[in-house]
RNA sequence: GGGCAGUUGGCUGAGCAGCAAAGGCACUAGACUGUAAAUCUAGCGGGUUCUACCCUUCGCAGGUGCAAGUCCUGCACUGCCCA
């Protein structure tokens, strides 16, 4: 992986560059849609390009559930056996310690909804329930079967290396956001060793992307970013939970950012909602992946210049007219919302294809905007 | 022609004297940020001065009760059985 810069603005910490890989080039910043099953939900791989996806993201943590690592590696690894045939990354596992651990204890995402703020009940002694949280790595219970298993930094290397995506991230822990400090200052000691670890583990030549954690606090983020940055990985995932409140990610991030080895790319793991990424841009980020295009497609919501619409209602079977008249996606070249609004109150699957399409092509312009905006110095 | 069973809100389906009437589905409005086509929350007869009150509802028409979807009588329709 080889990241070059472009341009960097003058008014913000915004940059315009492209990361090489093996398996094409990706114009950053840049938006990774995310397929952990290796695909994104309903769409085949030629159709995700038909989108102007430039990068995708799977995850370790499923893909070696299931199908298991040793089934894509000997389909000659996971471009080969998803037909994808450009830049892929994985995650590492690290999300899966919060999702299937504290993150289901408590019904948590990574953001906290407003009167949560200070209701920090995760102390430095806890565990979830069904995963055990270790110096050297994690036992998880397989949501498939209930098996037990346990991933630490070795295991999610050797995994990674079996799919064989063009970037892999270390194996960290996602700090649940009602952690408080003595947790997450214990949890960064072990994300970082564990980060080490990956680093001398690995035996390929593809590129290792280490994490930041830290949640909310200052100097744990600073420090996280100071020792990732002093190991020298290829670039940085910045990760965690970091939204307690309004502006919290990009006051994250500007604590981090300078901190960062500014020729490696940084990717904001698991953050865009269309309001945050312009500001993400502007923290400095280069590429983040996010699952909002893909899973609200599945919830019948389109994104459009008119904002979110949720085609499940009703109104929507008198609209003859495309999702967004301003876009040239197939989609809305081809349908219209009567048809699209049909097909979701009829339970058909096309109508999540077509609205995954939508929102994909429609993620991916607005993004390019914001390239044209950095390159034409505007932010 | 005779015998038995049944008829509940958009559907399904409980209730068998104190009910605006369980559950499910559907529907309506939300939530969802390193992804379950999962899930969760709220509403779902109508109205108002909306932590409460009023009106109209359980095939139709009468009746007995303080009180009836619930009991009685007749009628209508549906299903099964006998002729």
């Amino acid at each position: 992986m080889n990241f070059k810069i472009l341009k960097k603005s003058n008014i913000s910490n915004a940059r315009l560059g492209f990361m090489e890989t093996e398996h094409g080039v990706v114009q950053t910043p840049c938006l990774i849609p995310v397929a952990t099953q290796a695909v994104i939900k309903t769409l085949t791989s030629e159709e995700v390009e038909q989108t102007n996806s430039q990068m995708l993201i799977s995850n370790t943590f499923w893909l070696h559930l299931r199908p298991g690592e040793k089934i894509i590696d000997k389909a000659g690894g996971i471009h080969k056996f998803m037909n994808w045939k450009k830049p892929l990354m994985t995650d590492s596992s690290g999300f899966q310690v919060f999702s299937l651990g504290f993150g289901r204890d408590f019904g948590l995402t990574k953001f906290l909804g407003k009167g949560m703020k200070d209701k920090k009940v995760i102390t430095q002694s806890k565990q979830p329930k069904s995963v055990k949280i270790t110096q050297d790595g994690v036992y998880f219970k397989s949501p498939i079967n209930g098996d037990q298993l346990f991933i630490g930094p070795k295991e999610s290397i050797a995994i990674q290396e079996n799919i064989g995506a063009d970037i892999m991230f270390t194996f960290d822990e996602c700090t649940p956001p009602l952690a408080d400090y003595e947790y997450v200052k214990k949890s960064l000691e072990r994300t970082h060793r564990w980060a080490k670890i990956c680093l001398k583990a690995r035996k390929t030549k593809q590129a290792l992307f280490g994490i930041i954690q830290g949640s909310e606090f200052k100097d744990l983020r600073e420090a996280s970013a100071k020792y990732i940055n002093s190991l020298g990985f290829d670039g940085f995932g910045i990760g965690g939970d970091l939204w307690r409140d309004k502006g919290g990610t990009n006051r994250v991030l500007q604590w981090i950012i300078p901190l960062l080895d500014e020729k490696k790319p940084r990717h904001m793991l698991g953050v865009g909602y269309l309001k945050n990424i312009e500001d993400l841009i502007k923290s400095g980020v280069d590429t983040f992946d996010c699952t909002v295009p893909t899973h609200y497609a599945r919830r019948g919501i389109a994104f459009t210049s008119e904002g979110r619409l949720n085609l499940r209602q009703q109104k929507f079977l008198k609209k003859r007219e495309p999702l967004d008249k301003n876009c040239v996606c197939q989609v809305c070249l081809n349908y219209k919302k009567d048809y699209i609004c049909h097909l979701l109150r009829a339970g058909e699957i096309t109508a999540l294809r077509l609205i995954t399409f939508h929102n994909l092509h429609y993620f991916n312009e607005y993004v390019v905007k914001i390239r044209e905006k950095i390159r034409k110095g505007e932010i």
